[in-house]
DNA sequence: GTCTATACACTGATAGAC
DNA sequence: GTCTATCAGTGTATAGAC
């Protein structure tokens, strides 16, 4: 009980802890919510049963866990982009960008297929439908104002900004998805897939100002 | 045991083999294919447990034939945009108008949701993940020639036309999900979202070749 | 064709030994 | 802290009456 090897229990607990956690990301996201099962968990994690219990009281902590670290995860990222310098267009283009490339560092890919099995499968989890609701606003309340900014810039599209958020949002999900199931596409995805869906068709940069109309018809 | 009973016969059970679909596509939806149970789904049709295996041997086939149905009814109607006449830019946003009407009616999102159900659970029921390889490829074979007419008349935004399908693709099934969740965003969602996911922002019509770069740079 | 009752396997969660 | 053994509950699938 001296305060050393304290220390060393709460280490000891916490990589015990890493290990359980890892090791359900990746149970969870390959099975779903209701197709995984604490056996499973524990076997990946390589630890015995009854421990998992040892740390978490229910399967549906351990996924909470994981869904909350996933949203706060995203939105100080995001958070971390939005409030950087420079105008918006850029910041949302780093932001693309770095969304891009966290698809195929580590787990990330694996905690958005997390988000999804929450989405369409939270229902059974008391709380996580709203939580994940309230989550999704405050994205939109950090990317609507910026997607704003953008078209008065004239450089991000025209029409409503929640719906280009919508569909930024969205794509990034798929995409997260698509890489999660086949491997290789590193160099097929790029941030302009992302920037694209957002820009101004229409935009001329800030010279020559022709007036000309946008390219094409917007309602086709 | 005339003809005339047996086609009598042949019909109600077509009529219940449909109310066992329809309240399956709900339920999978909503709970997921291991969240949903048998019981459930035989409570949503108003029918008895049993008279489910009546006409399904398994849960897993139930759920089989809704992926088949909503993956080669995708399929088709893709088909017959591509196939249509007209330029292949104007294929491909009348099939993104096509796509984003049939989100708000009926049950299409419901199969939007199924696919997913199925892309993120679907491990458990044999040869299905192959299955839906196999169909997405059937997708891409479809679309990216398309694509690719449409970026040699420089009104598709250039580089890899298979990212630029699996853009498109993803940001229909993330906006799929967003009218399963959220009622009321009719309005909000419009075909230009998609489109201009796929649009060359350097493209001018066919009059003034004034030659000039591209608004903004690619790799930002 | 339709229903009820039941066998069997599995899973989440707990108890208790070391 | 870690493990094994066990219980109660649930879900799939089947059997058999009507």
């Amino acid at each position: 009980m001296s305060p050393r090897s304290q220390k060393l229990n709460n280490q000891m607990r916490s990589q015990t802890l890493a290990k359980i956690d890892s090791a359900a990301l990746k149970v969870f996201a390959a099975c779903g919510y209701h197709g995984a099962t604490m056996r499973r968990i524990a076997q990946a994690a390589g630890l015995s049963y009854g421990l998992v219990y040892h740390y978490y009281p229910s399967k549906a902590k351990v996924f909470r866990r994981l869904v909350d670290f996933a949203l706060t995860g995203s939105l100080e990222a995001m958070q971390q982009f939005m409030h950087a310098s420079g105008s918006a267009w850029e910041r949302m283009t780093a932001y693309a960008a770095m969304v891009v490339s966290s698809l195929f560092a580590g787990d990330t890919s694996l905690y958005f297929v997390i988000i999804l099995q929450a989405m369409t499968q939270g229902r059974a989890i008391a709380g996580l439908p709203a939580h994940i609701s309230r989550m999704f606003g405050r994205y939109y309340e950090l990317l609507v104002p910026v997607i704003k900014e953008a078209q008065a810039s004239g450089e991000a599209a025209p029409g409503d900004p929640a719906a280009l958020a919508a569909g930024f949002f969205s794509m990034v999900q798929g995409l997260a998805m698509l890489t999660f199931q086949h491997q290789g596409l590193e160099e097929r995805i790029t941030p302009a897939l992302l920037v694209n869906a957002l820009r101004n068709p229409g935009y001329v940069p800030r010279s020559q100002s022709t007036g000309r109309p946008r390219p094409s018809g917007r309602k086709a």
